[in-house]
DNA sequence: CTTAGGATCGCCT
DNA sequence: GGCGATCCTAAGC
C-alpha cells in the first residue's frame, strides 16, 4: 500500500497518529482557514465513534479512501468536519475541533456574525461555519479544490487529553492540541 | 412508522 | 453551570 504524503502526513496510519500529525497543518477551504490547533481521533472499535456499528448511510465516507472529508450534522444545527484516515474500510477519522484564523478572516467574521477572532474557529461547529463546510463537501478529496492542506512546521509541541462532548470511552487520551494555543475550544489539563 | 438521542453552541441564571 | 434550539439518523416495533 503506497503511503500518501499530502501535507507530509501518513494517511494510512491509525487515527491517533494522524490526529497528532495534523496539529500545525494549515487547512484551507476555498482559501479560508489556518493552522489546525485541536483534533480528536475516532476509530471503528471505539464506542464513541460514528463508525462503531459499521457502515451506514451517514458515516459511509468514513469507510471510503483516506485523505477525504467526512462531514456530518450535529444536534440538527452544526456541521462538523472530519478527515478520513487508514485504508478504505477501516472507519477511522479525525475530527477537526479548532484552528487559528489566519486566512480569509473577513469572510469568517461575516459567516460567524462576530468580529471576535477567538470565537471564529474555536470548536468543530464554529470552524465548519467559518470555513463554509456543509454536507456538500462530504466524501470530497482533500488534495483538490476547494481544499488546500499545507504541511506543518518541523517542530510543533503537542499536548493531549481526553476527548470532549461524548459519553463513551471518555478516558482515552485521543484529543490533541498545539501547545499553548489561544484558539482551543476548551483548555487542556 | 415512531422515537430517542446526538463528536454543539450560545444565551440564561 | 444549565438548558433549549433544531433536525437528521438509526434502531426498534
Amino acid at each position: 500500500m503506497t503511503k500518501q504524503q499530502l501535507a507530509g502526513i501518513d494517511w494510512d496510519a491509525d487515527s491517533g497518529q494522524v490526529a497528532r500529525q495534523l496539529i500545525g497543518v494549515t487547512l484551507l477551504v476555498d482559501g479560508v482557514g489556518g493552522r489546525i490547533v485541536e483534533t480528536e481521533a475516532y476509530d471503528q472499535g471505539d464506542a464513541a465513534s460514528h463508525s462503531f456499528n459499521g457502515p451506514n448511510q451517514r458515516n459511509i465516507a468514513m469507510f471510503g479512501p483516506p485523505a477525504h472529508a467526512y462531514v456530518y450534522l450535529s444536534h440538527g444545527i452544526h456541521w462538523c468536519l472530519n478527515l478520513v484516515c487508514r485504508e478504505a474500510g477501516h472507519g477511522a477519522g479525525v475530527l477537526i475541533r479548532a484552528l487559528a484564523p489566519e486566512h480569509g478572516v473577513d469572510r469568517m467574521m461575516v459567516r460567524r456574525g462576530t468580529q471576535d477572532v477567538r470565537k471564529l474557529c474555536s470548536g468543530p461547529g464554529k470552524l465548519a461555519q467559518a470555513l463554509g463546510v456543509t454536507r456538500a463537501l462530504n466524501s470530497a478529496a482533500l488534495d483538490a479544490p476547494p481544499f488546500t492542506l499545507l504541511a506543518a512546521p518541523q517542530a510543533v509541541e503537542v499536548v493531549s487529553g481526553p476527548r470532549i462532548g461524548i459519553s463513551k470511552a471518555v478516558d482515552v487520551p485521543w484529543r490533541f492540541g498545539l501547545a499553548e494555543s489561544p484558539y482551543w475550544s476548551r483548555p487542556f489539563r
